[in-house]
DNA sequence: GAGCTCACGC
DNA sequence: GACGTACGTGAGCTCG
């Protein structure tokens, strides 16, 4: 690591691949190298007897500069036809110019094709030459401070080094280069640079018939210019040239002379409207790139283009500026946008780096001081914040009483809705599908296993490159990800949905979950008592002791030792499972022991172990992350403690919620919406009945009940109503017979007919699946109600099981989806009307069709309403939506 | 450490 | 005729 006393931040100024302090363009005369590649392999034809030679040359030539000078920047400027500014002056200009070759003339589209591929800029501008342009971009990007690499054939731009360009001229066609500098240029001419306008003044361009004097030569010329400097000189005091015979040409070609030295010279002041940022080197779509070398049939570039993607992929070396954050923190404010990526120790206190992306320039700070300096541009309203995962730069910045004002762009959400059946969102694997790169891997860095460095553990060097990497990657990849968002029409969902979630759900996870840790230990306690009793038990009907844990040891004792039955198989052994417990329950005592184990168990040590391994122990609190990147529906995630599935079905586990409590002087208000994805059955079929069924707040399974049985909405008895609400849900997940009557206990044809009856009761429920399933097999992806989108690929699977699969899938997501969407926006509705409002309640939690918010006794009643209005409303289906609500000291309380 | 089974939620 | 309910997380065991 670097004293951290010598500075706060480091400043680099950092091009794709590798480093460069300076900004550096690398500019190339294109008309003069395809020339020169033209000539040099003039014989190369595809098979559609298309020339590609003076093509292949030139983008060669710029795929080895972009190699050997790795520049920031590129152009490469083009003559345009037509009459130039020259020609005004003296329309001989170029008179003796053959004109270009016609199996030139039709490369040149495909120069500028494959430029385009590559993303490299190039200008061009009509009445003046490449030469203008290459003198008007040299001098304003070396007014800029960059170092400007000129490439061309034409010794004409040698006069650009005077300006302080560093011109290279092809020798031997196009395969080297010299570099050129005002020695050189002496030792080639006997001139200074700023005297090479003078120079062809004086001794002309035969190529360019320029005149200049006759019978004034480049020796004469420069023994001349040595004595008179310019042509002005010259002919103002011709009286004083020695030679006779020279004195009278200078006199008599005086004009040609002076016109001369003008075509010469190459402008820099064409009126040209660009900024430098036109130039940037951007990554180009390798897909594209390889695409248009395959149909020229340029395979050798093909095979340079795909190893070069491979190589220069990783930073080796970065230098490196100390600046004062204050410097940071002005050209945020002055560029309005920024990337960051914060690098957290292992117990997110503290900083061990940050890294900034402003204007194409990376910053690093390794002083968490200079994050506080910050703090005015995070909650600045016009200051747009982006990155990758930003939710853990926000918890930091929470952690430490920064304020956020709002998120602008995450590139792990952008990647997640292109693709929700990701199994992870690493940037580096990321970056790597979406540009065929490699970031310095994590592994490279930090090793792996238990060898595993710390962040602050590995030398500054390495690390500086990996964060500088890093937080270009996700600057490049976020420039991606936009026009990637639009094209597949997520940008509303993006913008408006997830984005606004990302620092919800980092308050949410802030706020935390306060536990009463005494319940915790109450229920604990009755835990290992029953246990033990029951193992006790256990092991007594056995005859042994074994691990009831084990299904493999399980099994031995109920189906080998015991005898009983063994009802399914699993492909490692016996199967345990419940059914199969439940099936011989009757046939042997041991059985419902080991039931009520596995309940008691699974509360053990998932909700009580599990819970207190996760506690923050000092103020009493969990708090979970809410993971947006996880499910392929949209739906939320919860991890570290999942407060999603916190029992409720059997009343000993429910007693689990009593260990999740309100604050002090405060109330938990629970709401949760009621048939949530039936309702958005409904809107989506737009089936009649079951529309007017919610819009008349009937029971909507006693309804089904009454259609699926064939009896009166009266006669419908509890058993009916519970196994017709098992059918509503089996039409959610898109079940079969099998399944239904399997979950039912009923016979596969009994099962046939329920479904039956089902959809002839609600014909547009039929054709709304069936419709979803002909869109997705056209589009390949199923969508929500918000156009969220997963792709389907197996639904035109051979494999029966996969394409079933598939099948459940496109008729389960714009369900399950729609439905995570619509409690998404409730989110964002309620979160914006607490803060309106400046109440102090808060969202704690959000499982799936539930909100659950901490409220200070004081907002109850306002809060109650603010939530139920603001779910409600939260989108306008054919349905309304209903909200049930309830308050208590304890979320088992709040039911 | 990966993969399996089991159990909890919606 | 197949195969056999969507979406998750986590614990614990077993194998290599």
């Amino acid at each position: 690591m670097f004293p951290k006393t010598f500075y706060d931040i480091i400043a680099i100024e950092y091009s794709e691949g590798r480093k460069s302090l300076k900004q550096k363009i690398v500019i190339v005369d294109g008309n003069s190298l395809i020339n020169r590649a033209y000539f040099a392999m003039s014989e190369l034809k595809n098979s559609k007897g298309v020339y590609t030679g003076g093509a292949y040359g030139l983008i060669k030539m710029i795929m080895s500069l972009t190699e050997q000078f790795n520049p920031s920047h590129f152009c490469v400027a083009f003559d345009m036809k037509g009459p130039t500014k020259r020609h005004e002056a003296y329309a001989e200009y170029k008179g003796t110019r053959k004109g270009m070759p016609e199996e030139l003339a039709m490369q040149m589209p495909i120069a500028k094709d494959l430029l385009d591929a590559l993303k490299i800029s190039r200008i061009e501008f009509q009445g003046y030459e490449a030469d203008d342009l290459i003198g008007t971009l040299s001098k304003r990007a070396l007014d800029e401070g960059f170092e400007v690499n000129v490439v061309t054939g034409d010794k004409d731009a040698l006069q650009l080094v005077a300006i302080g360009a560093r011109v290279h001229i092809t020798k031997k066609g196009i395969s080297e280069l010299k570099l050129y500098t005002d020695d050189t240029v002496m030792e080639e001419l006997g001139v200074h640079a700023d005297q090479v306008i003078d120079f062809k003044g004086l001794s002309g361009d035969s190529s360019d018939n320029i005149p200049g004097i006759p019978g004034v030569g480049p020796k004469t010329a420069a023994k001349l210019l040595t004595q008179f400097k310019t042509v002005e000189n010259l002919v103002s005091s011709f009286e004083s040239v020695e030679n006779k015979r020279i004195r009278g040409l200078v006199e008599t070609y005086k004009e040609q002379a002076l016109l001369s030295k003008k075509l010469a010279t190459i402008m820099l002041e064409v009126p040209l409207d660009f900024t430098m940022d036109a130039f940037v080197i951007e990554t180009p779509d390798s897909d594209v790139v390889v695409d248009r070398f395959r149909y020229y049939e340029l395979s050798n570039l093909l095979q340079k283009y795909i190893a070069s993607e491979d190589q220069h992929t990783e930073v080796k070396e970065i230098e490196y500026d100390l600046k004062p954050v204050s410097e940071i923190v002005e050209t945020i404010k002055k560029n309005k946008a920024f990337d960051m990526k914060l690098y957290q120790d292992k117990t997110g206190d503290a900083l061990v780096c940050a890294s900034f992306c402003v204007n194409n320039k990376v910053f690093l700070a390794q002083d968490p001081n200079a994050i506080n300096e910050m703090a005015p541009v995070f909650k600045d309203k016009n200051i747009a914040i982006s990155g990758y995962d930003l939710k853990r730069d926000l918890l930091y910045l929470f952690k430490h009483d920064i304020d956020v004002d709002h998120c602008h762009f995450d590139g792990y959400i952008a990647a997640y809705l292109l693709d929700p059946s990701r199994r992870n969102y690493d940037l580096s694997e990321v970056y790597y599908e979406y540009t065929t790169q490699n970031l310095p891997s994590e592994e490279a860095v930090f090793g792996k296993g238990a060898k595993k460095k710390n962040f602050e553990d590995v030398d500054g060097k390495t690390i500086h490159v990996y964060a500088a990497s890093e937080i270009f990657a996700i600057h490049k990849l976020n420039e991606t990800f936009q026009s990637k968002l639009k094209a597949s029409d997520l940008m509303d969902l993006f913008e408006g949905v997830e984005m606004p979630l990302v620092k919800i759900l980092a308050e949410m996870e802030y706020t935390g979950f306060k536990v009463d840790m005494d319940q915790v230990n109450h229920i604990d306690g009755q835990l290992n008592e029953k246990l033990t009793e029951i193992e006790k038990a256990v092991y007594d009907l056995a005859g042994e002791t074994f691990n009831i844990n084990s299904p493999k040891q399980l099994g031995v004792i109920l189906f080998e030792k015991l005898g009983l039955p063994p009802v399914k198989k699993t492909k490692t052994g016996y199967s345990t499972s419940h059914d199969v417990l439940e099936k011989l329950a009757s046939k042997h005592p041991i059985i419902s022991e080991i039931m009520d184990y596995r309940i008691y168990a699974k509360l053990k040590s998932t909700y009580i172990d599990g819970l207190k391994a996760v506690m923050d122990l000092e103020n009493s609190r969990v708090h979970t992350s809410l993971n947006q990147t996880v499910t392929m529906t949209g739906r939320l995630s919860s991890t570290e403690p999942n407060l999603q599935n916190i029992p409720i079905r059997l009343p000993y586990g429910r007693k689990i919620r009593r260990f999740f409590v309100a604050d002090e002087g405060c109330t938990l208000l629970d709401a949760d919406y009621s048939q949530i994805e039936l309702r958005i059955l409904a809107h989506l079929s737009g089936d009649k009945v079951l529309i007017e069924a919610f819009r008349n707040e009937l029971d909507i399974h006693a309804i089904t009940a009454s259609q699926v049985f064939g009896i009166d909405q009266s006669e419908v008895t509890g058993l009916q109503r519970s196994r017709a609400k098992e059918v509503n849900f089996g039409i959610i997940y898109g079940m079969g017979d099998y399944g239904l009557s399997e979950s039912l206990g009923i016979s596969r044809k009994e099962a046939k007919t329920y479904i039956e009856n089902y959809f002839k009761s609600y014909p547009s429920v039929e054709g709304f699946m069936h419709g979803i399933i002909e869109k997705c097999k056209e589009k390949g992806y199923v969508e929500t109600i918000l156009k969220r989108r997963r792709a389907v690929p197996d639904i035109d699977a051979k494999n029966f099981m996969l394409r079933s699969s598939a099948e459940r899938i496109a008729r389960n997501t714009p369900i399950q989806g729609s439905a995570a969407d619509v409690i998404k926006l409730a989110m964002i509705r309620v979160a914006n009307a607490l803060q309106e409002k400046g109440l102090k309640s808060k969202l704690i939690l959000q499982v799936h069709d539930e909100l659950i918010l901490n409220v200070p006794n004081n907002e109850l009643e306002d809060v109650k309403q603010l939530l139920k209005e603001n779910m409600e409303s939260a989108i306008d289906l054919k349905v309304p939506l209903k909200v049930d609500m309830s308050i208590g000291a304890s979320w088992y309380d709040a039911k």
